[in-house]
Formats: structure tokens, sequence, C-alpha cells
DNA sequence: CCAGACGTTGTT
DNA sequence: GTCTGG
DNA sequence: CCAGACGTTGTT
DNA sequence: GTCTGG
């Protein structure tokens, strides 16, 4: 799955690998150990005066459905089923309305072993220095705020997961679904708005070729960061 | 009709 | 065991 | 995802 | 908001 991640880039290269126009709000600093409920950049296509922009946007992980009583179910929701997004009550309007990706130069994931320890790997790829998991978002307003509140508007997302492939099964059964470069503009089209088309497209996606590293667990608390939290393990 | 759910992961 | 916080 | 809390009353 | 269960 993706229950944790490394996003330590500068705000212009995000915008530069990802060929957004600007940034709407203020992005997180670089952090070795995203975690779900924090603040983290996404990019989307956003209609501004008649046309669409692609924008670096600021969304809390962990999406809150716009019809939701309250915010904290957002936190259940950090990842999404990339085979029944189209279905889930949770995910279908912003399957087909607000896909957006999520800039990330690796995630860590914790490998069960027989004996029940968890080991954390980090997973990266070693030809690309940054990789774009398919996200989806949604703006839920805040019942308590009054509706002339700017506050009012909380904005949040979520990850897509897929089975994992073969090789690195033995880590995870589940991964974040990875958007290669040249298929940017299709996943965030705001014209794609069919159902089965979206489907269609998550099925052509191809296997990504990733690295696992056994890192420390110094990672396992939020409450650590920086670069050496990526480094392999003694 | 209204009430209640709406999610993922891993583990059992 | 289960929920919240980060 | 993992870590850490998980409670009330009254007083400072 | 929209679907399912009763």
């Amino acid at each position: 799955m993706c229950g944790r991640y490394v996003m330590s880039k500068a705000t212009s290269d995000l915008l530069s690998h990802f060929d957004a126009k600007e940034v709407e709000g203020s992005p997180p600093g670089p952090s070795w150990n995203v975690a779900p409920t924090q603040n983290v950049a996404i990019v989307a296509e956003r209609l501004d005066d008649g046309t669409f922009d692609r924008r670096l946007l600021i969304a809390k992980w962990g999406l809150v459905p716009s019809w939701a009583k309250d915010a904290k179910i957002g936190s259940k929701l950090i990842n999404a089923r990339s085979e029944s997004i189209l279905e889930k009550p949770s995910f279908r309007s912003a399957a087909v309305k607000r896909r957006a990706i999520v800039p990330a130069e690796g995630y860590y994931e914790w490998q069960k072993t027989e004996d029940g320890k968890k080991i954390p790997n980090y997973l990266f790829s070693e030809k690309e220095p940054l990789l774009g998991f398919a996200g989806l978002y949604e703006f839920w307003p805040d019942p308590e705020l009054p509706e002339d509140d700017p506050e009012r508007w909380l904005l949040t997302c979520t990850v897509l997961t897929t089975t994992t492939q073969d090789a690195l099964g033995h880590v995870h059964d589940r991964s974040p679904v990875i958007i290669p470069q040249d298929r940017f503009a299709e996943w965030l089209d705001p014209d794609l708005t069919d159902k089965a088309d979206v489907q269609h497209l998550l099925d052509s996606l191809p296997e990504p070729t990733l690295t696992p590293r056994i890192v420390s667990t110094r990672v396992n608390s939020v409450r650590n960061n920086g670069p050496e939290l990526i480094e392999p393990a003694e």
C-alpha cells in the first residue's frame, strides 16, 4: 500500500517536472517522512477563466467525501483501491472529475516477517528522480464554518493502490499506482469523464520498476525526519 | 418510504 | 482492542 | 503507515 | 450525494 513517503524536492522542481503553471496555497517543506493527515503537494488541472491550468495544490492526505458529516473519516481514506474507485460512493465522483498526481521520490512499506516483526523498506526508482502517484482529491465544506469563510473548504486527497508486481510481492501485496511521465496529461485530462475510460486507463498502466532498500526503524515515528531515513540500514 | 452506510489494510 | 494524531 | 493514548473532577 | 437494506 502506501502510508508513508518521501517528498524533499523544491516547489520549482515539481513545477517543471509536472509541467504545472502555478502554485495554489503554501507548499509543505521538504520531508523524508510524509504521513497521513499532513499537507502534501498534488498536481491537477483546475478551471480558471474558462480554461484549464495545470497547478500545484496543497491538500491534506486522507480524502473526505463532500457529503461526509465529519472530517475524521479522512484518516481511513488515505488509499483507494484502483480496482473499485468507479463504484465506491466515497471515490467515484472524484475518480471521474478530480484526478490528481501526487509527487513523490519514493515510499515506505513495512514488510512483515514470520516472527511478526516489521521491517521498513524504502522503494524508489533508480531511473526516475520523481514519481507520480495516481491520486484523487475532494473538497469538503465544514458545516461548522459560515458559507463565506475562506477556511470553510477543506481540500483532501488519497493515493490509489493496486496489486504489487511479483518482483516486489515479498515486501507487500499492494502498492501505489504510478503514472509514467508520458501519461500525466492523459490521467489529468478533465475531459476524461467516462467511467469505463478511466478504468481502462488504469488497467493499461505499465508496472513500475522499483528497488526496495531496507532502512532503519527510525522512520516508524513521524517525529523523525531527514535524508538519513532513506539510507540503507546498518 | 426512511435509515444508515459510504474505506483500506492486515489479521483472524 | 480500537481510535486518534502525525 | 506507526505511535501513543485510552478519564474525570476540581483546583492551580 | 447516492445506494442498499428493511
